[in-house]
DNA sequence: CCTTGCTGTGTAAACCTTTACATATAACGT
DNA sequence: ACGTTATATGTAAAGGTTTACACAGCAAGG
């Protein structure tokens, strides 16, 4: 059975004695094939264990069911959960998913392009706030695309994500009902709108209780731990503490919690801190974070639903398709306490 | 200049007045062809933007210059940085790398099967211990193919991973340094190798230590942070505790330490706790865990060497490459407390 | 019995490459 | 000047599909 080379058309036709053309067509338009017929090639395709050559058909049809994902940082946690919406909604309409790790290099960037200039995949998902196809960003040909998770700011790509904004703006009235009015800022300076959003969330936020600019303490590290961790430390040299730190995301408020745990404090006896997109261990901190929830499969569903409707239409019907993220309250956030410096 | 559709070779050969066949010498055997001619040709694919059907030139060759990773959990926080390994060795050869993600669903693993049957990829890495093509995985055609992190235990795969046996020993032997006796093994019922290995290296360190059956806790989980939880609670309704807590890897590590702290036992005053993986959040957890680390980048780098032989030589040299792992010593192991129960 | 239309099937071109083979030109030795 | 060899290029086949077009057989309508 398990020969050294698969099963071509031409194989199963020849066992079904019929042409190449009506296995295709038993195939892929059965009802176009007299019943008799589809048996004899059904039968053929069971013995040779045929499948069809995927390659050979995209050539042919300058297409293929093939979706490209591409990301620049796999461990990402928030990738794996959106990927899933992406998945299912794919497979639902016939496509299968690959996946491409850029690493933030560009070289490996232009190793899907060519991938993508083959038509090797039909559509493109892109996990990343920048194109990553190097200086070819300009004059590369994308397949229908669609921006995930960040918006992509350049290239002009739909997008689809959370209200970064109003997150923001739902972590800030939080603490701001609390009592907290000294409320530090802790950002991401990398050129990434997801992260600039949440800030006007933050500012708007403050803007709206009438806190002053003096009381606003904004400091950008680059979203991972170890900078929340930093963050802490670089306001401890100031003179002035907030009494809260709302975080750009959840990474660097668990940077943040073991920056203060260091330092002895309690949290949230002596500091609260927000997060914001809810990664799996949010919920193990000691204490529990609080946080902004990305609905993460959600937005992967969506994204491929506008996808799909790119690959058949042509034309996005919108730009932009913003979920509105929950507030998940645990135990990082409380009153501040009165006495304090 | 941004056409529609892609330059062919054919636009190539007819700017630069030559013929197709010389167009594709010169781009993949440049000194057969004249430097003038090549000249030429180079020009025409710059005005071109020119790039070779990867497609194509595969169906052609019959053979591709991709590698397949398949992994049914890319959340697994092992999967990126083994990735990085294998990415960048394949690179350096010349390898592209696409991922397929299964979630442990045959429906999906027969996908990526069909993609493989289509020569679009010259090679598959197994990041899972069981080949993930359902029924059809006795009759499936693969391509050399190399397992990781977990020895695929169908199939017949060369593997390349850590020695599972000689680092649980590490864990075990640290523990009874430290004076502790009654150690409970937290594990994995899942038929997965590398598990099974992890407690040999467990019952093996008991032996050596003349520790009696008596002494021995096993308890079986799935290996998530949850499953680590409930261990703790199950032997919680048992009268006899261990004083230690070896786990067969840092997710089941950190639900037991979360379980413990929730019953306000100190760690490691009270129990001791040890993982397996070194996987990133270890270092932040509190207290920090003590672990054996797998050399996730050396892995993937050899593995990705390993396929990269096959793919040359057709025979496989070795049949399993075990990396030695380290003992990671950090803050969840001290000697067992005298006054307890 | 002839035309028309329908159903089912086959033939061959096209998708874009690579490369064995053939051919043309130049270089060289005698 | 001629045969031999090396160098550079072109021609055409092959890889596995899909599908427009052509064709054959047959039923229906006149």
């Amino acid at each position: 059975m398990s020969n050294s080379t698969p099963a071509t058309i031409e194989d199963v036709a020849r066992i079904a004695n019929v042409s190449i053309a009506t296995v295709s067509r038993a195939i892929h338009m059965p009802e176009k094939v007299a019943n008799s017929t589809r048996l004899k090639v059904n039968q053929a395709i069971a013995v040779t264990g045929y499948t069809t050559n995927a390659m050979a058909r995209s050539l042919r049809l300058g297409r293929s069911n093939m979706i490209l994902v591409v990301a620049p940082d796999i461990g990402d946690p928030n990738f794996s959960n959106i990927l899933i919406g992406l998945e299912n909604e794919a497979r639902a309409h016939g496509y299968g998913i690959l996946i491409g790790h850029t690493q933030n290099d560009a070289q490996r960037g232009l190793e899907y392009l060519k991938f993508l200039n083959s038509n090797q995949a039909a559509g493109l998902i892109l996990f990343t706030g920048i194109l990553p196809f190097g200086h070819q960003t300009m004059t590369a040909r994308l397949p229908p695309s669609v921006g995930v998770f960040e918006p992509v700011f350049n290239g002009g790509i739909p997008y689809v994500g959370v209200d970064d904004i109003a997150g923001a703006r739902k972590a800030v009235d939080l603490l701001i009902a609390e009592g907290h009015r000294k409320i530090a800022f802790i950002g991401d300076s990398r050129t990434r709108l997801a992260y600039s959003r949440r800030r006007m969330g933050y500012e708007a936020g403050m803007d709206a209780a009438e806190i002053g600019e003096d009381l606003r303490i904004v400091l950008d590290g680059d979203g991972t731990i170890e900078s929340g961790r930093l963050a802490v430390e670089q306001l401890f040299m100031r003179d002035t503490l907030p009494t809260a730190f709302m975080c750009v995301n959840d990474q660097t408020a668990i940077g943040v919690m073991i920056g203060l745990k260091t330092r002895g404090y309690d949290i949230p006896g002596d500091f609260s801190v927000t997060g914001f997109d809810d990664v799996p261990q949010a919920v193990f901190m000691t204490p529990s974070l609080t946080t902004i929830r990305q609905p993460r499969t959600a937005i992967g569903k969506h994204a491929m639903a506008l996808l799909l409707e790119l690959l058949s239409d042509g034309q996005p019907t919108e730009t932009e398709i913003l979920l509105l993220p929950d507030l998940v309250v645990r135990n990082s956030v409380s009153a501040p306490s009165r006495i304090r410096r």
